[in-house]
DNA sequence: TTGTAAGCGTTATCAG
DNA sequence: CTGATAACGCTTACAA
């Protein structure tokens, strides 16, 4: 089943018929009839290689996943979902590549023309991958900021931003503990985390409160929530290990909007996913990655523009884990 | 850069560099290494469209992903790290294709030959993908069992075998609740319910055992835990929300493994993401999937063989969750 | 407005 | 063991 069948049906030439998909020359009413009958009539599908053999264009977004993710597979879902119905929408195909490939994923997905763009998710300060996507032949999109963006796109949920909110949430206490990544994530060079702390620890010196950042270890965290609380804290501000977290302060009797205060970085379905719903900043993992796409195609279309930096603004949606009243609140700043 | 170019610089044909990385047919030693060396000093890659068109081979599978999904964002994590896992072991790339699309999506991919087979996850009973899938051009293995499964390859964990595991676990107590997945599951046909819910029906009969069947919905999972425990129940079973059931449980002040049993139908990290470990059948998600991709790799390689139905043994890891003693128990069947 | 034909970069068949 | 060369199915000048 090939164009030249459908020419046939048709009785018209075989470029025709290519003209006749992709619209790049005036066709009349009457043929474009004729072949799209015949194309119906013989189901056709144009075939994908000889497509890109022929015009350099594969229609496929290349998208390199980290798989033992800091991010959560909630954020990841989300991410990956998005990335593919943006990429369906201009009609293209996404294609998976594990962030275990490294730089070898990159150079291959690129050099054997599988793709025609490549978006990085979870880049680090020092990503070996940056070097890479200054020379790929296609438009690459990170997510994340490497410490040296020079030459490159990258995209990222603005931490700072997030983390500015969030302090101003649990600005009416005189403390609080920032219960944050751990050694897993820090070690990983993921930037997010010196970015999320300058800000918090800015955005408490401003209001007055003290902060203590205590980076959670996946086997003591629940020995650390209890210590926190042990210490008479009230405020808890946490981006990591939420669930753990949330079950350790009930399992300590108490009661977050009641007895403390608990915001959390988190996406949504995270942060209503318990019994008294949280008051949170989202990641908006949608959001990220519906502008991420729309940049790269951008790109595609435009020809790689300018590199540039690009944050996706944060927000905060009041629940019912902070307690109000009759407390004086210090507006954030 | 192309084959051509490798070719000139080696000072061979053009045929004898492809020939040099099929290994189709016998090269002297001599060759081969001037070949390799020109390909390495160029860099060259082959170009996969070109490949693709000229061997009918895109070595791509493509995999169809609820994201909407029932079975949580872990397992579905970790169904396609696995697939792309055992996918690049092979040599072959992996290309995502949205639910959403339905039985367009397949269509689609087949038709364009933009891949050499594909994964279909999250079948339901009256799937209409499965009757697409009986005439398409590429092998195609469904993960979940359509009603009727004539003519096709499908494979899902055995939720029967689950069942029974885990009714025993529990068949230590007069009652038991099975908190289980609700109408939001049951309607989309998901076929693992009726038959999870027979095997475990079944199971507590044979164990003297009153099984409880409390389908959760979303709303009112709390509420519906609430009137369970109120009633007496000792112990559940739960194989959906789980997160909030244990929650609501804990903040009932009990506590599994001391005030009541509770084991669950789960991937690993979600049963150890609680204070209390949970006694849990796991979904075996990377189980399922690698077994479902060595077989599609055989059908790949072997021509579609037989069609049939697998599934993947379940196991109890017993953890802290239910209690142990001097409370007698009967042996599982 | 339409047809003809030259690529695109491989694979694989013939010859040698 | 190796070299020509004809596909593979499409896009896109170049002609008409």
């Amino acid at each position: 089943m090939t164009s030249k069948d459908v020419a046939r049906v048709a009785g018209v030439s075989q470029s025709t018929v290519s003209y006749v998909m992709s619209g790049k020359r005036p066709i009349s009413e009457r043929t474009r009839r004729i072949v799209e009958d015949a194309m119906e009539q013989l189901t056709y599908q144009p075939n994908a290689g000889a497509r890109a053999l022929a015009s350099q264009r594969t229609q496929i977004i290349a998208v390199v996943m980290p798989f033992d993710v800091a991010l959560g597979a909630t954020g990841l879902m989300a991410f990956i979902e998005e990335i593919t119905l943006a990429a369906r929408a201009r009609d293209h195909d996404v294609l998976i590549v594990t962030a275990e490939e490294g730089v070898d994923g990159l150079r291959r997905v690129a050099g054997r023309a599988l793709c025609d763009a490549v978006v990085v998710m979870e880049v680090s300060s020092d990503d070996p991958r940056a070097a890479i996507a200054r020379e790929l032949r296609v438009p690459t999109l990170f997510i994340g900021f490497p410490d040296d963006a020079e030459g490159l796109h990258c995209i990222d949920f603005d931490f700072e931003d997030g983390a500015r909110l969030l302090v101003g949430e649990l600005a009416a206490n005189a403390r609080v503990a920032a219960l944050v990544w751990g050694s897993e994530t820090v070690d990983r060079g993921l930037n997010y985390v010196p970015r999320f702390r300058a800000a918090a620890q800015a955005a408490a010196a401003a209001a007055g409160v003290a902060l203590d950042w205590v980076p959670l270890e996946r086997d003591r965290v629940e020995e650390q929530v209890r210590a926190v609380l042990a210490g008479g804290c009230e405020a808890l501000l946490v981006t990591a290990h939420l669930n753990r977290v949330v079950h350790a302060v009930q399992e300590a009797g108490l009661r977050p909007g009641t007895d403390l205060d608990l915001v959390a970085l988190a996406t949504d379905v995270e942060a209503t996913g318990f019994t008294v719903p949280l008051t949170a900043v989202s990641t908006h993992p949608r959001d990220v990655s519906r502008q991420a796409m729309t940049w790269l195609f951008d790109l595609l279309e435009q020809g790689s523009g300018p590199a540039q930096v690009q944050r996706v603004p944060a927000s905060v949606t009041r629940r019912s884990s902070v307690r109000t009243g009759p407390t004086p609140r210090v507006p954030r700043p």
